[in-house]
This record gives C-alpha cells, sequence and structure tokens, in this order.
DNA sequence: AATGTGGAATATGTATTCAATGTTTAATCT
DNA sequence: AGATTAAACATTGAATACATATTCCACATT
C-alpha cells in the first residue's frame, strides 16, 4: 500500500532534485500541503525522510531548507562513490563473478560498442544515443555493486544518487554535455574493468574502477563550472 | 532547543543499541509514548529517523521493527568502513596534515604507549584501563576523519557506527574481550599509519587504515561466533 | 478437524486543534 | 530619523481526535 507520507517524500524530492526548487529555499509545511491536497502530517514525515537523506536541512523551531551543495562537495561525493564501487570491484574479482552477472557486463561492453559505432566520429545531439547509453551506464554499474554481495555497500552507494546536481546528470539530458572523447574513454574504462574482474585481478578492477569514477566526477566539475560562468554572464545581461 | 522528538529519537536509539529490546521486536507507538510520557506524534517522526538510519525496518500500516543485524551483515560494514578510513587516509596523506592534527595524533600514540606500559605483559580487567584506550581509540579515528575535510565521508562513516552490535563494542567495556596481542598490534598499526601520514605515503597509509579495520572486524567476527555458541549452549541445557 | 469468513479489537495513518516559539511590523522613545 | 520594544502574525511542535487498515479470535461450514 502506498501512504500519503510515502508521496508526498517522492514528490518533494523528485521537485528538489530537478531543481524546481531551488537550494536554500525555505520548505514550509502549509503551502506544501496545500500544494498536495493533504493535511500537514503526512509532509512533515516526508520532510523529516528527506533531511535524513541529507537533501533538507533541519533548524529546530526553524523548519527545512534545501541544502546548498556546494561544488567541492559534490566532487567529493563522486570522490567517496569512486571509493565504494571500486571497492565493490574488488569484492567481486575476489570472489569471482557468477554467469549472469558477466554475461551482462558484456552485453553492457557490447552495447556500448553499438553505441558508439551507430555515433561515428563526431557525438551530436542527433546522432549520439544518450538514453540507451546512460541505461547501460546504469546497468554496468548496478551489476557490479549488486554482485559485490555487501549490503551495506549497496545502501551507502544508493545515498550519493540523490545528491541534486550529482542527480541531475543521471536524470537529464546530458549528451549535449558528453563530447566523443570522454564516451570512448568511458567505454575503453569499462571494458578494462571487465576484464580486470574476469581475470580476478583485484586491485586492478578496484583502481580502474576508481579512476572511472574520478574521471566522471572531473566532467561534472567542468560542466558545472562552465555554466556557473554562464549564469554570471545572464546576470549580467539583466544587469 | 530540544524537542521530544529529539528525545524520543535518542532514546530509542540508545534502547537499540544498549540491546534493551531485542533485534525482530516489534516497536510500537502506544506503548512507547507511555513509556516516555509524550503523544505518539513525537514518537512516530523518532521512529521514521530511525528508521532512515537504518536500524528500523518498516511496512506500511505495520509498523517498525528491530533491524536483524547477521555476523555477515556487521563484517560487512566493518570492511565498508574500513574502506571509507582508507580514503580518509589517503586524502590526508594528499593534502597533508595540519599542525594541530599532528599533534591529536602523535598525542593518541604516546596515550597508548603509555596505557600498554602500565598494563604490563598479561592484559586483565584490572590493569587494562579499557575506558582511557577506546577515547583515545576514538580520537585517533576522529581525527583522520575530520582532517581529510570531506564531509561525506564523515557522514557516510557515521552512518556504521550505530549498528548495534558493532557499536557495542565502543559502548560497553570491551577490555575484558581483548588480549594483549591484539591491543598491541593495534597500536603498532597507529604508529604505522601515523608515519605513512607524517611522510604523506598515501597509497600505504590507506593500505595500513584498512587492514587495521578489517583486523578489529575479524576480532568482532570471533567474539560473536563464540558468544553464537555460548548461546547456543544456554539453549540446549534449557531443552 | 481443518479451513474460511466475519467481526471485534488493535494499531497505524491522517486530520485537526492547541500551544509555544520565531518573525515581522508598527508605534513610541531617544 | 533611527533604534528599540511590544504586539500582532505566522510557523512549527505536540496532543488529540478521527479514519482506515490489519490482526486475531470465534464461529460456521465443508
Amino acid at each position: 500500500m502506498i501512504t500519503q507520507s510515502e508521496i508526498a517524500t517522492e514528490n518533494i524530492r523528485d521537485q528538489i532534485i530537478r531543481g524546481e526548487v531551488p537550494p536554500g529555499a525555505h520548505l514550509q509545511e502549509n503551502p506544501l500541503s496545500e500544494q498536495l491536497g493533504m493535511s500537514r502530517t503526512p509532509v512533515r514525515t516526508a520532510l523529516n525522510t528527506l533531511a535524513q537523506e541529507g537533501l533538507l536541512e533541519y533548524v529546530a523551531k526553524r523548519g527545512y531548507r534545501v541544502k546548498e551543495f556546494t561544488i567541492a562537495e559534490i566532487v567529493d561525493a563522486y570522490n567517496v562513490r569512486a571509493t565504494l564501487e571500486g571497492m565493490a570491484c574488488r569484492l567481486v574479482a575476489e570472489k569471482g563473478m557468477d554467469r549472469w552477472s558477466r554475461s551482462k557486463l558484456e552485453k553492457c561492453i557490447e552495447d556500448g560498442e553499438a553505441i558508439i559505432q551507430k555515433t561515428g566520429a563526431e557525438i551530436t545531439d542527433d546522432n549520439f544515443d544518450g538514453q540507451a547509453w546512460r541505461q547501460m551506464n546504469t546497468t554496468f554499474h548496478q551489476t557490479i555493486i549488486e554482485a559485490s554481495e555487501n549490503s551495506f555497500l549497496q545502501q551507502q552507494i544508493k545515498q550519493i544518487i540523490f545528491i541534486p546536481v550529482a542527480a541531475l546528470f543521471v536524470l537529464a539530458d546530458w549528451g549535449s554535455r558528453v563530447n566523443a572523447g570522454n564516451i570512448k574513454r568511458a567505454q575503453v574504462d569499462h571494458i578494462n574493468i571487465v576484464d580486470a574482474l574476469e581475470r580476478r585481478q583485484s586491485a586492478r578492477a578496484e583502481a580502474r574502477m576508481r579512476e572511472h569514477l574520478e574521471n566522471t566526477g572531473r566532467v561534472i566539475q567542468d560542466y558545472y563550472e562552465n555554466t556557473q560562468e554562464t549564469h554570471i554572464e545572464d546576470d549580467q545581461s539583466v544587469a
């Protein structure tokens, strides 16, 4: 069964991740309960939940405000993710992969290859299938995390997915924000990671995955800094 | 200001960590609100919070029960902690330590040495100052985590501290459960970690810390399995 | 005897009300 | 005019009341 509290939680979380409510905004219970057509009670529960997830900051008697993430914090989070998924790779290499995980990863490699082949030398919005790439990428990482068979690891990594700006790169269509170089490098990374896992080279698998995600973090950082500049320009044009 | 919800959260969390409410127990709102002398509302908030922390399991319309942790899950959590604190060491070694962190760590080494000196060759309940050792140990790890200056890392590691059985080893007097070998090995580990940090050998610092905590995890596992056997014996004697 | 249904009792989910604390505004005093 | 204070207003925290789902037991039926 689905409760009002759960509806409120998902709805408000979505609004935050999509950037519909800006960082730093004060979320008040009455407006939210009106907006969602429910009483304050389930809204309060939702706000408490989201604060625990780290999306909101809470001060007693003053309520909740949307947490502002600095570039540094987002990069920090990505580095933590890099370390944790690196650990997942180490565990998988040590334990050895079962047949199903292995075939799923190999399919990811094939799919990635196909997407790049179809794209050609130059990546544009038209010829690059960002949707398919993201799906392949999610499956790739998820498969390794699950194959690690460490439930804590899975839980910890999940939390990082909810960080607003980082999550945008998963949700939004960032096909136009990547270039051929990044995509091809990511594909090579994936190939090397799977190779290391199959050879059960745990240290190599760990190092490769860590580097792979640290690269992604750098891409996000670059993009973020560029858009920051753009925003400043926008502000100036208004002034 | 301190709210009723916060009081309830801390109180119930304590009861769980101390083992006063057994794993698997169904926590009901009415008895808890009576016990704590407040209405159901703040109790509900507290239960929601603790479920988010991973201490309780929630099923809609059925309420909350205390999560049961298997030995495997506890060891899993400790291994995650080992990896994360290893990362903290790596970051500290890369950035370099400020003077204050450095002196705090060196004081920890001195304190540890003093405790061991005072204890002598054989560790017993009487001559081993478990309280002082735990405090030194907590300071040691906390200092490194804070010096990493990665807020996400700090947040993630905090969650692991709340796991019931693992937390017992921090809270309860486990002086009687350790032997001279473990304590001396831990002290040597600490010395090597600080040495690596001061020489800014990031890979060595990371590896040493990881191994240090994996050892602790193994100690917990051994202890847990021993007490499990004891419990089985108890059960048999009852039958 | 076992299973299934129905209803009472119990527990959770939500709404509403009341209380306490912050915030804002306006008026008064310097 | 500016600052300070008090009062009105708004918002959060907690308690109570109500609605709805689940559990459990009794009873009936196969």
